[in-house]
DNA sequence: GCTGATTTGTATCAATTGTTACAATTTGCA
DNA sequence: TGCAAATTGTAACAATTGATACAAATCAGC
């Protein structure tokens, strides 16, 4: 059986339709289709497999107070459910995965996947990269959350932008992106960008701002 | 060479110093020597090789305003020095990382150490299950945050803790730390307990928490 | 160029948290 | 037991942010 769809996935990315045929021709894959609204997992339950959205879409939830839930995030094809926790002791689902439409996913004993991934390198450092891209960027999220103040926050930002040390950048997303990247509200990052320009430190231009006073910007996010 | 220290570490442990032995052997690995003070990574250059401290201690360190840096994280042995983003595409030390003491450190170029986890399912499995469980920490450290307020916060912490199905748990920190958890300060937690319980949620004796009203605590953690 | 949608700027008031300081209580250890 | 250190409780005020609402500016597509 082939799956085109998984030449873009992140995990087997770099082989032909035919290589992963024949990889998961050795192990005990199989394709399960799930109706829209079916139940995949259920937080808190045991992974034993590796699972890959092969077509439809899939949700994450959380449930809160009884009977309520919220929703986490969507997973899309080629993506995989749970990837990052998958080897980790005593892994379990962080949440609940539930069918938005029907749709099929492509399942695959934990153990074959390590197996798999032992005889194809490729497989391995896509594996690798993934996993390492993954904590690198929440690291770097919970980095942010240790600036307290939006200001401290923002000038953290854009100093890290390319451009800084020219002291000129440009923002790469609206503010309300921004803000929910900060975990803020627009109003407040707006306020915050504006009484920064107001004290001399930035002075901005649509997209563009201009870093005035580096000394300044950094005091915001010491310490 | 025999590295007594490894059979502790979380990416060689199962194996015996013997099997360690030689299974380096077949690297170009080796061992050097930081006089204390020495800077052995410097902030965004790019990550060659695994490095794991056999003896002395390191620190990772952020440079802030001209000239002043903010220590980050001590790593003593047998730890490993950004093993989480080792493998991440164009991999980069996110610290600066320089020697408390004198130190020694073994560094196995990345390459060999794919290779070595190839021929060894043991260690791949102590790497994979080291990154997750590390994704795992960081994201569980970011969904905190998502609670924007202490009490949120608070009541989520407590409702976590095993004994809060049957409404009584043990806090397992002070509150000192528990605030640097949150990223609060200790009154502001201290306070947030104090109305918590003067609301009739939570009656708190030391270390003691009973949860009264599971419905409202729950309450105040959604959304 | 026009127009509707998106993005941004701004204001007001309430709620939350930080800061600082000090007292009370508990704990660890001699 | 007794004492010093650590932990916890509490208070007053300042600073920051959230919530909400609305106007101005900009953008995208026709």
């Amino acid at each position: 059986m082939r799956f085109p769809v998984l030449n873009d996935s992140t995990l087997f990315r770099g082989l032909s339709e035919a290589e992963i045929e024949n990889l998961l021709e050795g192990t005990g894959y199989r394709v399960r289709f799930f109706p829209s609204g079916t139940m995949i997992a259920l937080a808190g339950e045991e992974i034993h497999s590796l699972m890959i959205v092969l077509s439809g879409s899939v949700r994450g939830e959380m449930s809160a107070l009884a009977g309520r839930t919220i929703k986490i995030e969507d997973i899309n094809p080629p993506q995989a459910l749970a990837s990052a926790v998958l080897f980790g002791s005593g892994a379990r689902y962080p949440v609940t995965v539930v069918a938005n439409i029907d749709s099929e996913l492509l399942i695959i004993n934990k153990e074959d996947y390590l197996t798999l991934m032992i005889g194809d390198r490729r497989l391995l450092s896509n594996y690798l990269t993934f996993i390492c891209n993954k904590a690198q960027f929440l690291s770097g999220r919970l980095r942010f959350h240790s600036f307290h103040t939006i200001k401290g926050k923002f000038a953290h930002y854009i100093s890290a932008l390319p451009g800084a040390a020219m002291g000129r950048v440009i923002i790469d997303r609206t503010q309300q992106e921004l803000a929910e990247y900060f975990g803020v509200t627009r109003p407040s990052l707006a306020r915050a960008i504006g009484e920064m320009e107001h004290d001399g430190l930035i002075a901005v231009d649509r997209r563009e701002v201009r870093l005035k006073d580096m000394k300044g910007l950094s005091r915001l996010y010491e310490v």
